[in-house]
DNA sequence: ATTATCTATAGATCTATAGATAATGC
DNA sequence: ATTATCTATAGATCTATAGATAATGC
């Protein structure tokens, strides 16, 4: 699962020798090579990390190469690395990138609490039925991260603890505002541990959905089916011990 | 998620050159390369699956290597290659291959219908926390395959579908036997489709819950929130439209 | 005769580094 | 002077094929 922000089509398709509006400031413009006006530096690093959200994305991080994601920019693999030193790096980098832009999209508008959480989490699988490419590079990355020595693995780690505590945070909200259930942590279907089970399997589904919407779009309503397992999980939640539990 | 087998522990360690009971029949032994003597083709091909099942269980499938597997049994990677032709295609078998196995650990058994499949889901997760390699396995060729053009697209694919339609059934059959919520396909809330979103959801919740525990095992408890979260849905189910809708 | 396995090698990649050259900013 | 970028290349892998040799079964 993740938040909003702007996808974009893909790179600009641009050869590596279009002239752009080169400056006038060549001393004796007879040289071989014809290089592209630099950009400054945070653009062409924000171009890099683009394009390898898109690699990363479609091939996987070990099956995508520096030099796909040079391409898309223009430039040679050896350019890449200048400015991010190595692949692990550049890794660690998409991935703070992303959840910088996710965050600034919530930016005033802040993650809202309690019950609205919920409804975001549900708008959020709604917009990313159209955002395919952005799905499949955190499914695909994610999932890699569990292999033996993966440099996304922290963050994997990270990023999943993080998410269960602002659930928790937010499902505790929600059982103060539900009058029929009055909050009270003293019951052990609303301690911290219950809440963060409820929590884990929010997560879970929401992940496990995207696996098999990706596989099969027309198979699986992302949205649809992620509002009824929400709504399943916090029916639960606020039913506490009084829920009917079937399998016993 | 997945079904009930034997794991095991690893490769026999065996150096290449180990001389085992080599047979009495060598023409004059002085030949320079010590030999094994040769496994029945079918052991030898099953050991490379469960070679494989590890390597591509740990490394994921394109970052696993066949020279890992190979040294795995002893053999080098071309002789890997002689019995499965390619590397795609050994990881097809390996994916067939657990299947296969899956099903006979079933067998007389067979799957149970109605609420007894679900408890039957929660036992599987119970195991599967015992079970590491398994899991890791399933869960990083899985999410592998959502990239562009993998072999085992197909497979993921099938292998979804079936399973909810598994599911799907042993929902219907569940509600037959709830006496508070008869059965009555025309409504909607009961409909085929409904159930598939049913199904979606307890299939996700799984896959889900295992790529968080694979990151952190101590901050998810595998069963214990399988459980909860598939008696959420469930009841959700039985609820039909009397369930509670806190996003509405 | 057939099958299993090995050695050797071709042909692709890939990551990373070194050193050269061009553009930019002071 | 600094930064961005390039070319060239080292050094690792990887998959797959070809052809040789050993073990097995008839």
């Amino acid at each position: 699962m993740e938040t909003v922000d702007d996808d974009r089509t893909a790179g600009d398709g641009s050869t590596p020798d279009s002239p752009g509006a080169r400056p006038a400031s060549a001393r004796t413009s007879n040289a071989a090579r014809a290089r592209k006006p630099r950009k400054a530096t945070a653009e062409r690093r924000e171009e890099i990390l683009q394009a390898a959200i898109r690699t990363f994305g479609s091939k996987g991080y070990h099956n995508g190469s520096l030099t796909e994601v040079a391409e898309q920019v223009g430039i040679t693999h050896a350019g890449v690395l200048h400015h991010f030193g190595s692949k692990d790096k550049l890794l660690i980098e998409v991935l703070e990138f992303r959840d910088k832009v996710d965050v600034e999209h919530l930016e005033g508008q802040h993650l809202p609490g309690g019950v609205d959480m919920f409804r975001h989490l549900v708008t959020t699988a709604r917009l990313n039925a159209a955002r395919r490419g952005i799905v499949q590079a955190y499914t695909v990355i994610t999932a890699e991260s569990v292999t033996d020595g993966h440099p996304a693995a922290p963050w994997a780690t990270n990023r999943f603890a993080g998410l269960r505590e602002d659930l928790v945070d937010g499902l505790r909200e929600m059982l103060r505002g539900a009058p029929d259930a009055p909050e009270d942590p003293s019951r052990p279907e609303q301690s911290d541990a219950a809440l963060d089970v409820a929590a884990s399997a929010v997560i879970a589904v929401m992940d496990g959905l995207q696996t098999q919407w990706l596989l099969d779009p027309d198979a699986v309503d992302l949205a649809g089916t992620t509002r009824f397992a929400i709504e399943a999980i916090l029916a639960s939640v606020v039913a506490g011990a009084d829920r009917p539990r079937p399998l016993d």
